[in-house]
DNA sequence: AACCATCCCAACCGCAAATCC
DNA sequence: GGGATTTGCGGTTGGGATGGT
């Protein structure tokens, strides 16, 4: 039974030949595969068009990055994979050079049966509940990465994703909220976060964390603050971002679609540090930023750099997208008043 | 060496969405 | 607008490779 654009031939299957695929890429390399119904023919290839596109993107291209899997592009597999699922062409998106395919197989054929070594159910990569002892011990003493947040530390119930956003807002769930916060001077207002939907979030939230940090990522802003160091940077890149996934650091939330991942307050352990890159940019955007940044001491003077409108008074607007691993895409609008060194207002 | 079980992955299949006409 | 065709995706399969007995 052939497929639509090649019932009528009589096409070969199987594995491909290494003079099929010489046609195929020298055909595609001086004419572009245009409609691949069209294109075994032209190329002289006995295949459906359906076989030569699969051929091409899933091996011949030569953008494919061939070998093993790095520890790196795993992690990335299993963060992406808890969020979306078996999506696997999304979940490739996050990995230059692989393909759908590829990734669906090593995950079939190695992952899987990691996590599940781990005791870690993979399709939620939750623990699963027999598995729990044994796997903290195991833990304690083998000093295994487990993945998985038992849960999110956000839930949304949400159900607004078109334009009829004044009817019924969206609410966030935040977790319960730490008592205090030891740093002790700076706090955190939030106010409706996202300027194309209502969300309601408590209007101040503080975190008790020493180890917190948060930071909001976007198209011209990065704004992080990491109280625990003291330290405040604000980056502005000049370049716009069209399409730039956010891996989320481990922890968000997910509605039908959407995944917010690094732009929120996170607060993290200690141990989870040096997990929390930033997320990646594609390298030419990093090109051009300017980055201001300062260095608080203990009584929140300013050591040294800093924004040169960082101080006591001054205010900073910044607008910035959220670039979601789905591909959609939010603009979000931010307003900070510096109403003292240890009192930082945001508005989103 | 022969047989068998399992693993791995390239390729296929069916379906749905997108696009074309 | 709607049927036909194409494209893209995720689940599944088949067969070669590998390892064990």
């Amino acid at each position: 039974m052939g497929h639509h654009c090649c019932s009528k031939q009589k096409v070969k299957r199987g594995l491909w030949s290494p003079e099929e695929d010489e046609k195929l890429v020298k055909y595609i390399t001086t004419h572009g595969h245009g409609c691949w119904s069209s294109v075994p023919k032209q190329a002289g290839l006995q295949r459906c068009g359906k076989s030569c596109r699969l051929r091409w993107i899933n091996y011949l291209r030569p953008e494919l990055k061939r070998g093993s899997f790095s520890e790196e592009e795993e992690r990335i597999i299993i963060d992406v994979h808890r969020i979306l699922g078996n999506r696997w062409a999304q979940i490739a998106k996050h990995l230059p050079g692989r393909t759908d395919n590829e990734v669906k197989n090593f995950w079939n054929s190695c992952i899987k049966k990691k996590l599940m070594a781990q005791g870690l159910d993979p399709k939620t990569h939750n623990l699963i509940p027999s598995h729990q002892i044994t796997n903290r011990n195991n833990n304690a003493s083998n000093n295994i990465h487990i993945y998985q947040e038992p849960t999110s530390i956000f839930s949304v119930n949400s159900h607004i994703r078109d334009g009829s956003m004044n009817t019924s807002p969206l609410v966030i769930n935040l977790p319960p909220p730490p008592t205090s916060f030891s740093y002790g001077t700076a706090s955190t207002q939030i106010h409706t976060p996202l300027i194309h939907e209502t969300m309601t979030i408590p209007p101040s939230y503080e975190y008790q964390n020493p180890n917190l940090a948060w930071t909001v990522k976007g198209q011209n802003s990065q704004v992080s603050f990491d109280f625990a160091s003291h330290r405040s940077s604000i980056e502005i890149e000049s370049t716009p971002i069209t399409s730039s996934p956010i891996i989320p650091s481990g922890v968000g939330f997910l509605d039908e679609n959407l995944v917010w991942g690094t732009c929120g307050v996170e607060p993290f352990e200690a141990p989870r540090q040096e997990e929390m890159q930033p997320p990646v940019l594609h390298q030419e955007k990093k090109a051009q930023q300017d980055v201001y940044e300062a260095d608080f001491d203990e009584t929140n003077e300013v050591k040294g750099g800093g924004h040169p409108d960082m101080h006591t008074g001054s205010s900073f607007n910044s607008n910035f997208d959220l670039d979601f691993m789905d591909s959609t895409m939010m603009s979000c609008g931010m307003y900070c008043n510096v109403s003292s060194m240890d009192q930082l207002a945001w508005d989103f």
